[in-house]
DNA sequence: TGTCATGTTTCAGAAACTCTGAAATTGGGT
DNA sequence: ACCCAATTTCAGAGTTTCTGAAACATGACA
């Protein structure tokens, strides 16, 4: 016999909550009927999965089986969200994930268009890390992709959307803002200066050493801009990223920071949905994007 | 209901073989059967699979679901294989991935180590492409990972393992090999070129400019080594690829091409067969690798 | 248009699998 | 050594899935 998902999600169940009881009212079974799934699983698999009997230690097999079972519960469940998607749109669905400063820039007008010109056509928008939008493009979760990297998947066409420098971020009232005269990478790092995730593409030897020093790093851009308008907190961004907040903030270039991020449009190149992911790209090119360098 | 994966394997077994019965025929199962199953199939997912009756053409909604299910099923089956591998090794195992030019080289050494200081441990390598190599990572497949791209990978810690220069890789009977002096990037374009995938990775415009219009692009290290070794051709590679073959070929630098690429060795963070990888990483990075520059 | 060959759906019963509830057992803590 | 909480076991009930036969659809061909 072959494993199944639901052996899977039973075994996970019983790790997480470390017995069988919890486990099976989660799951909305009998203790017993788990524990003979349990049991079957270890069979099959040949080996042990938990130290005791009472459930509440996995073996070194067991952990190494968990990750992996893990891992593909939200595979699978992703992979079902999708299809679901798919067929509750009669009229086609879109699906774009992009990066989160792309994102905010990109979706609205790509939602105006569709709304108007394909009525009843579902649209699905999610921003998500570089690494996430490829996993949607290769598993066929995105039609249409946007990140600031270039790799070469399969069944998927890169093209150039647009190029922008990165500069420093900061409070319009911030010393920096207003000073005359041009803002070194010196400058930068002599403020106080927050580390986020994007910045940590910059590809420049001195800024990448002075990076490792930082001791603020912030993972979520809400909260880091936030730091920003706080007062006295300086950043490193792409110049649309300064976009992401109405006011208050404001973008400057660095004289001795060449650095630029280059992002990239994907598309699946086998999707049938196909008029309408062209006339989304169409949309996406002809924004207005930053025009630097 | 939820679905099951051996549902979507009827699905696609029935649109590959564009009917019923054949399908039925490899699953070892009824026609009568798939046809159920393909049916409740269609009624929970609540839109047509197939055009026909005959099942012999896919609707856009088919197309659509079939991507998604032979990817599921694939990863599925993937992960199945590793929690067997797992299993049937009581002493642990030791998963490595490694881009081909590099597992070449790294392999050998490895196994002899551990198949003498780890009796009994169950050693599981592949080489595979740099995308196969991250995903092995992030779905657990593997514990150790060598590639030539740098990227930040949940879980997964990347450490810098040696640095090589690209040169022209050809036959020791061709002109160039025993021209003196410097070699230019003008003389390798001269020559006959064959691309590859790794030559692809050179970051110097003129180069990849070049690259664009060279007609041979060989995807295969096999019979890209065979051509080299046959005659005339030549390439650029790293230089420890040029190692691939015992005799008949030579690497030779360009003067005017500082290129490198940068190998970088992953390594899951949570393994539990956490001593094992640790030598093997040990064994890995004493390996005598290129010194360049 | 009618007929045939091929392939699909339907159906009822059989087979396989999974669940439940109660009783037996186990193991860890005191 | 005992007790309590938790797990395993077991037989029967409940579901799901399969099969084989018969009815039905489709397209090709005369």
């Amino acid at each position: 016999m072959t494993f199944k998902i639901e052996t899977l999600r039973s075994f996970c169940a019983v790790a997480r909550a470390g017995n069988l009881s919890d486990a099976a009212r989660r799951l909305g079974r009998t203790q017993s009927a788990i524990s003979m799934t349990l049991k079957q699983f270890e069979h099959t698999l040949g080996g042990a999965l938990f130290e005791t009997e009472r459930k509440n230690r996995l073996t070194k097999l067991g952990e190494q089986v968990l990750l992996l079972a893990e891992s593909q519960i939200a595979q699978f469940d992703k992979t079902v969200q999708a299809m679901e998607t798919l067929a509750s749109a009669p009229r086609g669905v879109l699906r774009i994930a992009a990066v989160p400063s792309v994102a905010a820039f990109a979706f609205p007008p790509v939602v105006r268009h569709l709304t108007t010109q394909h009525p009843g056509v579902k649209i699905e928008l999610r921003d998500a890390d570089t690494q996430q939008v490829f996993d949607a493009l290769l598993q066929g979760w995105a039609d249409i992709g946007i990140t600031s990297a270039k790799r070469n998947l399969n069944g998927v066409t890169a093209t150039a959307l647009f190029r922008e420098p990165f500069g420093l971020v900061l409070s319009e009232t911030h010393a920096l803002a207003t000073r005359a005269g041009p803002i070194t990478i010196h400058d930068v790092f002599a403020a106080r200066f927050l580390r986020n995730g994007l910045c940590d593409q910059i590809d420049n030897p001195e800024v990448l050493d002075r990076l490792s020093d930082v001791d603020v790093n912030m993972r979520n851009t809400q909260s880091l801009l936030a730091m920003l308008l706080e007062g006295d907190w300086v950043t490193l961004l792409p110049c649309s990223a300064a976009r992401l907040v109405g006011t208050g903030l404001t973008f400057r270039r660095i004289s001795d920071l060449p650095a630029h991020r280059q992002v990239f449009l994907y598309q699946r190149t086998e999707p049938s949905s196909a008029r309408i992911v062209g006339d989304a790209i169409d949309v996406i090119r002809a924004l207005n994007w930053p025009g630097y360098d």
